[in-house]
DNA sequence: GCCAGATTTCCTGGTT
DNA sequence: GAACCAGGAAATCTGG
């Protein structure tokens, strides 16, 4: 009702991003992200497609994967359990992946099963990438799809690793929810929270083209260098074309109250992540 | 259908 | 004056 007005209102501010951007990111909904970024494009997993060559980064890499196409939480997977270069994982069977991730066991195998076994198609390139459309052939966009993200698709959140031994929390209310133990499924209507796709592109500086860059990385302090380029690529992953910094930055301030983000006072587009944020320490990797 | 969490949207006023 | 910051208030979306 209101939001029609409202959304007329804010027809200019829109059309005034846009217009900053290259012209890709315009032709909202499926743009292609790889002409505004150039390099991100096949870098991940076009080069170590095969799984059995991994790094013990790229297994991490995947498990992310796995949890992020699944909205799995991570606590319901030991992240030391998975302490394995490619070779390693790949050598083990399935009961080696029930008993290191219990439930989601079954689920990793299979994953892994159907990318060794596209693997020995000789000529063929793998990405993992083929075996998520390989299932729902219905994605119209990838962008905002969070499940494919990871080949072609430039996704922060796709590299949150958070090997912890505390899990990364969605949220620090997740204290809340200490009655479900082995929750498969956490409270997380919108996939990735804003904080977390901000932590993971601090985390993938090779893949941040000058985006937000590290203040002071031991005090988790950051700045944001382009704050509408982040906002458009946080709108596109929320599939949502009207997103602006200044929407963004009011959730920002949200976090403050959750200790998730901390004032840095009289510095503009400064935040610092707060005691409730986690994964983003170097000593956390 | 209700509820809660996490934004999203709009707004006013202040600061740089 | 533009861009940003700070927060209040209400709406929206989604999973439980």
């Amino acid at each position: 009702m209101v939001r029609h007005t409202t959304c007329i209102m804010s027809i200019p501010s829109t059309a005034s991003i846009e217009s900053q951007l290259p012209t890709t990111w315009s032709s909202y909904p499926c743009s292609d992200i790889s002409t505004v970024m150039p390099g991100y494009t096949s870098r991940l997993w076009s080069q170590d497609s095969q799984p059995q060559y991994w790094s013990k980064y790229q297994v991490w890499e995947w498990l992310q994967q796995m949890l992020d196409m699944h909205q799995i939480d991570a606590a319901s997977i030991p992240f030391q359990n998975f302490d394995v270069d490619g070779r390693q994982l790949c050598s083990m069977t399935y009961q080696d992946f029930t008993r290191a991730a219990g439930t989601v066991g079954p689920i990793l195998y299979h994953s892994l099963t159907e990318l060794k076994w596209s693997g020995q198609y000789p000529g063929v390139e793998f990405s993992p990438l083929d075996v998520i459309k390989s299932e729902p052939d219905d994605f119209p966009c990838p962008f905002t799809e969070p499940s494919i993200y990871p080949s072609d698709i430039y996704d922060p959140s796709f590299q949150s690793l958070a090997p912890v031994a505390s899990p990364t929390p969605s949220s620090p209310d997740t204290n809340r929810s200490h009655s479900r133990p082995h929750q498969v499924k956490k409270h997380n209507p919108r996939g990735t929270h804003l904080w977390e796709f901000i932590r993971d592109i601090l985390l993938s500086p090779e893949r941040n083209p000058g985006l937000i860059k590290w203040e002071d990385r031991t005090d988790g302090v950051f700045r944001f260098l382009k704050s509408e380029a982040v906002a458009q690529l946080w709108g596109k992953k929320k599939n949502n074309s009207s997103m602006t910094y200044e929407k963004l930055s009011r959730a920002m301030r949200y976090y403050y109250k959750r200790e998730i983000l901390e004032r840095v006072d009289g510095r503009r587009l400064v935040y610092k992540f707060g005691r409730n944020a986690r994964g983003w320490r170097e000593s956390e990797k």
